[in-house]
DNA sequence: CGTTGCCTTGACGCCGACGTCAAGGCATAC
DNA sequence: GTATGCCTTGACGTCGGCGTCAAGGCAACG
């Protein structure tokens, strides 16, 4: 198949299937008008790549992977390297969800606090008069 | 002070205020020699701007609190927008944990099921003959 | 024969938040 | 005087993963 079928297939662009092409993960093969062709091991490479993709793995971490699958082994993952990149992936995901988790937790202080913040304010001068906290440059210009 | 001392004090660089300036979230002031020069107040704004970025904001998303700061707000999140900006992230930020959570599972999911299938091919040919499972292209030259 | 559609290479654009280098001005210390 | 150190503007580089446009070739359909 042509490139155009390939990257339909595999759920991606020519563009992109070129660039894969680029950074030697997938071959360059051509016909005899200069076309790239592919078969369908050429398909399982990309697919492979997409999936880990899709996993938010950079496409460097996918190259063990598809060399796997060169070699000739059933699964891209069939192979040390490529365990070895998930056992990494696992500790950086545990890292990310940590630190994200608590971000969340000091950003969800920060709005409490000053969600309170405001709420005295509004009381205070609440009681008086107008509360009406307002911000933005020129409320309503009078 | 200058430019350099309000960057150590802030824990950026020059040219990160340069650039927050070219933004239009800190100011530009100078002195008579053409210098940059910045009060306490510069700080504080700086010091925001920073507080948020380590949080993973974006410096677009840092502008409603320093544009409340400098309407002479006691703190930057002491507006509605602030607030809208903290309530976005903070959607934004446990959607984002959920998908890495999902994608962590995955992963799992992948990993051990390649590690099983590599042990039963370990046994299988382990019984016979030599394991060995290599993958990478020239083993030992022979 | 022309049109359409897929293909080719090459090259620049994009996003975000700066880093880094170049060439030169100002100010202080020695 | 000059060496040092901070400052100025301007402009290009970085990282990742492509998008998009330009200019042209090949193939099939009518």
């Amino acid at each position: 198949m042509r490139i155009g079928e390939l990257a339909a297939r595999g759920g991606t662009t020519a563009r992109a299937v070129r660039y894969y092409e680029s950074l030697g993960l997938l071959p360059g093969r051509r016909s005899g008008n200069g076309y790239r062709t592919y078969d369908e091991d050429d398909l399982r490479l990309l697919r492979q790549i997409r999936t880990l993709q899709d996993f938010g793995f950079g496409l460097e971490e996918t190259r063990p992977f598809v060399e796997c699958l060169r070699a000739g082994h059933p699964e891209g993952d069939s192979c040390p390297a490529s365990l070895a990149v998930y056992r990494r992936k696992l500790g950086e995901l545990d890292a990310l969800i940590g630190e994200l988790t608590a971000v969340r937790a000091q950003v969800a202080d920060q709005l409490a606090r000053a969600e309170r913040a405001r709420d005295e304010l509004a009381a205070e001068a609440g009681v008086p008069g107008g509360p009406e906290p307002e911000c933005e440059l020129g409320g309503r210009a009078t």
